[in-house]
DNA sequence: CTGAAAGCGCTAACAC
DNA sequence: GTGTTAGCGCTTTCAG
């Protein structure tokens, strides 16, 4: 089918074009005969309003645009989901882009949104250094998990918060000796790890060790560490084993196991970040409840509410707010068979 | 930051308006000198080409519409991995939409993604009636996990295949009697279905019986099914379930162990659909290879395909070749726990 | 290589 | 209520 444009519409209906128009954007303008009209030719023709045209004439877009650094990890899912949902309740679409780890592509996406004029952008950068591009960003923006003292609009999970829930539990079920394996690679895992260490800090009687290596993202590593764990003698083994992310835990539990040890009874073994893609375990996994699904709300909610702003006031704003708007989301304990006998 | 137009790129860069243009869409039309300066004024500048502008002058839009039904299957992150990385094989770009389940908002999001002139289109329709909506699109579109006899481009996992699959690995490990739960509401369950059926056609010494109720999307169901299969007396009692899906199963494990029954030992069971989002049983599931990948893969390819012949040929192709283009994922095994003895 | 100019399809003023 | 018109920022074409 050949382009039908606004004016096809027009001619159809035997309207003039910018009856058609209004027919569109701002339908309680026309009488509502006129209106019937125009929307029947509209659907005989096949009628596609041309996005690009319209945005350019200074129409808004209604849609935010969410860039996700990758799309292997159950996170994203729940945060697409969140945001998702969120933005119909206000009446925005949402449109998703994955950076796939590249920076280059990350950026190249980003001013893809920008140049689409998308109403508002919400990003999870691939390396906190990415967050202060926003300052001349025309739109509005807000970061994903990422927790930053600068001005700007950041959503984060607590971090801090899940380690210090894991290590308690781990305390609380009478552990003795704690392992944490994982990498620091990440913001993320470094305030895991702090929040670990706040626990250790109060519990003196109870040992804490950090084969902090490898990565947090392969479980190949975490049977490694599992397996080298395993070997100690058992005076010297831990009874619990952190993993600094499920993937982690995934592959600590196998590794485990396929050393002979049996997983809660002989060694308890929990993860941090709530994956639901890691979830494949032998043994239900204990680890975080998945906070993406809040994340992306909370952040879209950001963005309606910087909209909503622009709308209010002009210039000099009677008070002038402090410009750092954060939210950190509150982590809580998943309880299981990896670590709790059923 | 105000907007920045190429007309500032070009004044700051001493050059002309077209001049800059050129930078952007025809590098190679430039002498190396006059690059160098228009693009150090565009980053200084913090440059971002409208889009809309772009377009509506005639510019090729280089990304590709990925439409989904919704965000909450683990297929879904497979389809969106495979269809961008081989989007980017090919230079393009991918954005992802999901209808929420909302044949309403599928059509919104399909005619945005016409209306901005995307390269191309993929979509995985809520219900197949929406398929031949095509017949007027303007632009490439390719149907995911859909099996269609109409002219298009349609690229489906073969779930006909799957259900043999599984029924054969069941027939194969010595079962006796097999319940197949779920139920038939999309046309994926009915050719699994189908594909059971072949197997026990032939296979006259094992018994096949069908509940097929409830849904196959919710896990609380397949829980209740097999409680009311654990009930039976041993005599009449299946020793192996196949439900029509992976989060089926998942909910029929969990209901067989709560009515006391091991697995695999006293009943094995098992999913159909390769969802990784739904391996979060006690037992390691036995069902089929995840798909998505290649769906999304193969559907992209379809795409660039499609955008190749019309560049080919103008009108008239020397040979009418068949219009329907169809692919079929072969499926495979994945045989686990839960139906295997460890 | 440059500069000027014609739209792309639409929206939002403004007149009627 | 309706019809008319001026751009939105850019790409392309065409003459220099």
């Amino acid at each position: 089918m050949e382009k039908v444009t606004i004016q096809d519409v027009a001619r159809e209906a035997g309207v003039s074009l910018g009856t058609a128009s209004n027919a569109l954007n701002h339908p309680e303008k026309l009488k509502a005969s006129t209106l019937q009209k125009v929307q029947s030719a509209m659907s005989t023709l096949g009628y596609m309003p041309n996005q690009s045209a319209r945005l350019l004439a200074g129409g808004r877009n209604a849609s935010f645009g969410l860039l996700l650094p990758s799309l292997d990890h159950g996170l994203f899912l729940q945060i697409a989901n969140g945001a998702h949902s969120e933005a119909r309740r206000h009446g925005f679409g949402l449109l998703i882009a994955s950076a796939d780890d590249d920076e280059q592509l990350q950026r190249s996406y980003l001013r893809y949104f920008m140049g689409t004029q998308m109403a508002g952008v919400l990003i999870q950068p691939l390396r906190i250094h990415d967050a202060p591009l926003d300052a001349d960003f025309p739109i509005p923006i807000v970061y994903l998990d990422l927790h930053c003292r600068q001005p700007g609009y950041f959503v984060a999970v607590d971090n801090r918060a899940q380690g210090r829930l894991i290590a308690e539990h781990a305390v609380s079920i009478g552990s003795r000796r704690v392992s944490v394996i994982g990498s620091c690679e990440g913001p993320q895992a470094e305030h895991r790890v702090r929040g670990i260490r706040d626990v250790e800090a109060t519990n003196p009687s109870v040992d804490f060790d950090y084969l902090l290596e490898g990565s947090t993202g392969l479980a190949r590593d975490g049977f490694m560490m599992a397996q080298r764990i395993a070997e100690l003698p058992e005076t010297e083994r831990p009874d619990f084993i952190i993993a600094l992310s499920d993937v982690l835990a995934t592959g600590a539990i196998a590794g485990a196991q396929d050393a002979g040890l049996r997983v809660p009874d002989d060694i308890a073994i929990a993860g941090c970040d709530g994956n639901p893609l890691a979830w494949n375990d032998s043994v239900p996994l204990t680890t975080c409840a998945p906070t993406g699904y809040e994340m992306g709300r909370r952040g879209v909610q950001f963005l309606v509410e910087q909209i909503g702003d622009g709308a209010g006031r002009e210039r000099n704003p009677p008070v002038e707010e402090d410009p750092c708007h954060q939210t950190l989301i509150r982590p809580f304990l998943l309880a299981r068979r990896s670590t709790v006998r059923g």
